[in-house]
DNA sequence: CTGGATCCGACATGATACTG
DNA sequence: CAGTATCATGTCGGATCCAG
């Protein structure tokens, strides 16, 4: 193994119970800073470059490796394999092999990882309705940025 | 500069209407494979090391940059001020500066950068929902893997 | 106090070749 | 077909030094 088990060193609790700290900071909803725990990995697995890939094209339907190798192009072997593993190993995905003479492994989305699927979609939604203000502040910035001192 | 401007050669279509293809694949909200345009970018900033810890602090309060250095520890002062750029260029932090003679900038979230807050909570409480799911998978998955031929 | 500029190491990703 | 192993490399992030 070369990655995918403990990328960077992100100091974190991990196995630690998710309550509080003595300086009671957060009551209820407050993930402000313990996020480097358990929301930073699911986070870096989304992220990651095609995790989310992967797993919007097995929502629709179970695809086997070269399928999804064809669907999403740029990506190498290797990477697809790892982003595979991974979203295996955290139940997201389920791998099926078949013991026949060319080799056939289906891959399909775990219940859990259709959950997770659902959930990404809020970020999908917010980013495709406010692409236009983002693009907006972004040339309002690069504009300022040319013309400091007129 | 040397980052933040274009990370890494995403493929990217940016510009482009974000209507569908030839072939018809996506007719409602899927994203399927357009990701890589918008939702990419929002994400790799959402994602990265410390975009998220700024936002939930930021959420909270205004803060000056030397009260963020000190509440998210771990951060380096060139981090801090590359992430609260990003930030700022894309629209979701302002940024003040106050003409004093020992320079005090203030930085708060903007409108924008609170609904994508509120966003981001919804993956949060999956996490906090699921994590039990996913550990008992990884655990699955490690002990799967340590005794594969028994 | 805020933050720009440089150097540099670590890690993730990609390319390539090999295997069952 | 579905990987694994190895090597090359680009980018990110941290440490430092310097400046307004």
């Amino acid at each position: 193994m070369e990655e995918g088990t403990s990328k960077s060193p992100t100091h974190c609790c991990d196995t630690g119970p998710p309550h509080e700290d003595a300086e009671g900071h957060w009551d209820a909803h407050q993930w402000d800073t313990r996020e480097d725990c358990e929301v930073r990995q699911i986070l870096d697995r989304v992220a990651d470059k095609w995790s989310l890939l992967v797993i919007a094209l097995l929502e629709r339907r179970r695809l086997r490796f070269t399928e999804l190798r064809r669907e999403i192009d740029g990506v190498s072997q290797r990477m697809l394999t790892v982003t595979l593993r991974q979203l295996e190993r955290d139940g997201l995905v389920r791998r099926t092999v078949y013991p026949v003479v060319p080799p056939r492994v289906d891959y399909e989305l775990t219940p859990l990882g259709s959950t997770l699927h659902e959930t990404i979609q809020a970020l999908v939604t917010w980013t495709e309705a406010h692409q236009n203000e983002i693009a907006a502040a972004r040339a309002a910035y690069d504009a300022a940025q040319a013309a400091p001192a007129p």
